[in-house]
RNA sequence: GCCUGAGUGGCGAAAUUGGUAGACGCACAGGACUUAAAAUCCUGCGGGAGUCAAAUCCCGUGCCGGUUCAAGUCCGGCCUUAGGCACCA
């Protein structure tokens, strides 16, 4: 008789609940040990088996921490603002919080149909007043320690919807919703000063135990070069600077580019002899969104500044000024030096627009392509050559000798540059955390009285973007008028709201001390916690979610509100679960598997279990409802294991069992779920081959299967009165003496090739084994006639004869 | 273009880090039980040669080459594929 999942398990998640059974107390004196999966967005097509994959994953291992005597925390909250629950609220109109409510209740009735051991009691979202308080809070103080500031930027514009676009939204320079062309608008948005913090986050990185591919995503987010910053005199008076990682080319300048939306042109336009192209060219410029500026590159677009020529600073050679749209206003200066014989786009440039190419490195031809940085320094051969006084040094000297030439004139230094900026922190829209500032005629920005918190969402029936852009909130006038805390005079709020990275840019610290109403956190709290101790989370946040809760933290730390200046130690991410197809589950392909669907059809129990062993945690999987049968039998094998059960003591499968406990233990530290599912079917074969077993037997194997299939391993360890409750007793352990086999089937080659194999036991000898090698009878008819050369000897494995 | 992975049976995948390739599961085939089906159980299952059946042998981890007693694993050179970044000076 196969086991009856629906009531075993609604059972079990209801003495969970009733017994606060997961629920972690601060300051335990138990090892404190923080494990978090990232809190999901409730969106309202509810759960994905996705979700349940890193859920599950992670529920297996603070399982499994708790039965081996660890205070474990393992808490699930709410990311629910953002554009998403607002478009959804729109369209069915219906208000964002209710929409939110609604679609909260269902994830979370989700979640406990699949037996996850959440700490519910520190459950809270980042659109409860509570929680966006501090996130204002913390804003509040982002502002007084002068790392927010507010600047016009160029954003994202969609014509048709009238509203800004993150660069996620205008992928491809459209917009994702109707199609239309996005444009680039200048608008005054909120920044905080990241990019002050590049290089500790750069630093900040070896103080982790992130997966290697997420140090990597980071570092090459942050985008470091190293260079030299050199200053360039213009004919006729004036200068500007220019940033190159490639000072050894100096002397194959043959112009210069600047950036067309950049400060240094509007300086210099009174000089200017063809304003109005190059003033054309700049609304061009301004046209484009970033996304025609990188794809549409085939051309090297620009026009000359007449009337400016630019002195190279290393031969008083006088060279043309261009404006080019590939030079980025935000990026280093904003201007660089033209190498065409050396940059493979200074050469392109070169040669649209027909300036001279001057190869100042020897090794190759350039009049067909540049000869670049990356080839070059592998050439030990490669000298300078028409670069005056450096003629003949190699590249790493030139490098050295003329950053120091330069700099002792006083008109160079080596510079570090960061493609990471600064981070914009406005949102025109309603569905956010409005963020603490005022803005009066007289003080300019003023930040809210701290005591004030939490600025409340209006509770307002309207939250349709306006139409000029700005956040649906400007048209609520008595929400945004109100007076100055610092005059007293009529002053306004600021209307934008923040990212909905914000609130889960801290959510992991509010978990510490969720319901502390005069900190975010307590650092009693952080301190008893540390930090979070293992973090899961999807690949396509390394860049975004993780790089800014890292900065958040570091900045916190800086002004003495956190204990550490990482509190993420390690990060591991997951692969996805795809469609039966190998694709992308969504609506539109049809190929979206429901976990409520499975959770009904085989239970909680058999998905979990399913998940754990699709395949490698990290790579992504596709489904198969087969696999899921499959997994679902090995637990209805499981339940009938119990008919077998036999009044004796002890083990009586011993070797492997201990095998077993080793193996399901460490495969379960090292994220290997695959291979522990698998060790206990293995064992279950075996089990099941014995006339009967052992409750010890029974109870060992439910014990290790728990963290992945809790409720019907608690089931069957009740019901057959194995023992305590599965759950608060401690995790099996095993003796490595045990896990030893008295035999083996030890292999014979000859010559690399296996040509036979005899059970030998484990204590035998180097000698015996070669003695017994030698002792069957094919291995015999190859040894015949040949002579041995020399025989390896590999204990306890096997003995490669080599013959002539 | 650059950076990261990944290529192993019909399929999902294992392989103690250089030591029996394909564990475990799915699918499939044959058999048992059953009036029958489902469920369950047993057997087989990379390709080929060989045999009544075996034994045994050859080939086989994307491709070509190398190191080694021994290579899925290490080295060199390619091909394919997924993801990330992309005019960053």
């Amino acid at each position: 008789m196969n086991y009856d999942f629906k009531k075993i398990e609604a059972k079990w998640q209801k003495y969970w609940d009733d017994h606060h059974t997961f629920e972690a107390k601060n300051g335990s004196e138990k090892e404190p040990y923080y494990v978090l999966v990232e809190f999901p967005y409730p969106s309202g097509s509810g759960l994905h088996v996705g979700h349940v994959r890193s859920y599950t994953a992670q529920d297996a291992i603070v399982r499994m921490k708790r039965m081996q005597g660890f205070n474990v925390l393992y808490p699930m909250g709410w990311d629910a603002f953002g554009a998403p629950a607002e478009q959804y609220a729109i369209q069915n109109h219906i208000h964002p919080k209710d929409a939110v409510r609604e679609n909260i209740k269902t994830f979370k009735g989700q979640m406990k149909s699949l037996g996850f051991s959440f700490d519910w009691s520190r459950e809270f979202s980042t659109t409860d007043p509570e929680y966006y308080k501090w996130t204002q809070w913390q804003f509040l103080q982002f502002y007084k320690h002068g790392m927010a500031y507010k600047d016009t930027i160029a954003v994202n514009w969609c014509p048709k919807c009238k509203t800004v676009l993150s660069n996620e939204d205008a992928a491809g320079g459209v917009c994702e919703r109707c199609g239309e062309a996005v444009v680039q608008k200048q608008k005054s948005q909120w920044l905080l000063r990241m990019s002050n913090y590049a290089e500790d986050l750069l630093e900040g990185l070896k103080n982790t135990n992130f997966a290697e591919k997420v140090k990597l995503g980071q570092i090459n987010w942050i985008g470091k070069s190293e260079g030299v910053e050199v200053d360039v005199e213009i004919v006729g008076g004036g200068k500007f600077s220019i940033f190159t990682t490639c000072i050894e080319t100096i002397y194959g300048i043959t112009f210069f580019v600047i950036a067309p939306d950049g400060k240094l042109i509007q300086e210099l336009m009174p000089r200017v002899e063809n304003k109005e192209e190059v003033e054309a060219y700049i609304a061009e410029t301004a046209r484009k969104s970033n996304m025609d500026r990188t794809e549409l590159n085939k051309g090297k677009s620009g026009v000359e500044v007449k009337g400016i020529r630019a002195i190279n600073p290393v031969n008083g050679m006088e060279v043309p000024i261009f404006l080019g749209d590939f030079v980025l206003g935000d990026y280093g200066t904003g201007a660089v030096m033209a190498v065409p014989s050396h940059d493979q786009r200074d050469f392109e440039y070169a040669q649209e627009h027909h300036l001279d190419i001057i190869p100042v490195i020897s090794g190759r031809d350039v009049t067909e392509c540049a000869y670049e940085k990356y080839d070059y320094l592998e050439n030990k051969d490669a000298k300078l050559i028409n670069s005056g006084e450096f003629t003949g040094y190699s590249v790493p000297d030139a490098k050295v000798a003329i950053t120091d030439m330069l700099a002792s004139k006083g008109i160079a230094r080596k510079v570090n540059n960061y493609k990471m900026r600064d981070w914009v922190f406005s949102r025109q829209r309603f569905w956010g955390e409005p963020i603490p500032m005022i803005h009066c005629e007289k003080c300019g920005w003023v930040p809210m009285k701290e005591e004030e918190l939490p600025l409340l969402l209006p509770d307002v029936a309207e939250y349709e973007p306006t139409d000029t852009g700005e956040s649906p909130l400007a048209k609520i006038t008595d929400w945004v008028n109100t007076t100055c805390p610092n005059c007293g005079g009529p002053a306004v709020r600021e209307t934008d709201t923040m990212p909905n990275w914000a609130g889960s840019s801290w959510y992991f610290l509010r978990f510490m001390d969720a319901h502390n109403d005069s900190a975010f956190a307590s650092m009693d709290a952080m301190k008893y916690w540390k930090r979070v101790d293992w973090y899961n989370g999807g690949m396509e946040h390394t860049a975004r979610h993780l790089l800014y809760a890292r900065f958040w933290v570091q900045f916190l730390y800086n002004i003495g509100l956190v204990p550490s200046k990482e509190m993420i130690w390690t990060r591991v991410s997951h692969g996805m679960i795809l469609g039966s197809n190998g694709e992308k589950m969504s609506k539109s392909k049809g190929n979206v598997i429901n976990p409520d669907d499975i959770v009904k059809e085989m239970g909680a129990d058999a998905l979990r279990t399913y998940e754990m062993f699709i395949g490698d945690y990290e790579k992504d999987a596709s489904w198969s409802t087969n696999g899921l049968k499959g997994c679902k039998k090995f637990l209805d094998r499981i339940w009938r294991l119990q008919e077998k059960l036999n009044d004796k003591d002890g083990y009586t499968k011993e070797t492997l069992i201990h095998q077993t406990i080793r193996k399901v233990t460490n495969d379960l530290n090292t994220m290997k779920y695959n291979t522990a599912v698998s060790a206990l079917m293995i064992l279950l074969n075996e089990l099941e081959k014995e006339e009967s077993i052992t409750k010890q037997d029974l109870r060992t194997m439910v014990h290790l299967l728990n963290p992945i299939a809790p409720h019907i391993t608690e089931e069957i360890n009740e019901i057959s009165g194995l023992g305590e409750m599965l759950a608060t007793s401690p995790w099996p352990t095993y003796d490595e003496a045990k896990t030893v086999e008295d035999a083996y089937e030890m292999v014979v080659q000859i010559n690399g090739k296996v040509r036979g194999k005899i059970t030998v036991s484990t204590s035998a000898s180097e000698e015996e084994m070669k003695e017994l090698a030698q002792s069957i009878d094919n291995v015999k008819n190859y040894l015949d006639g040949h002579e041995i050369v020399k025989m390896i000897v590999i204990p306890k494995k096997l003995v490669n004869i080599v013959i002539k």
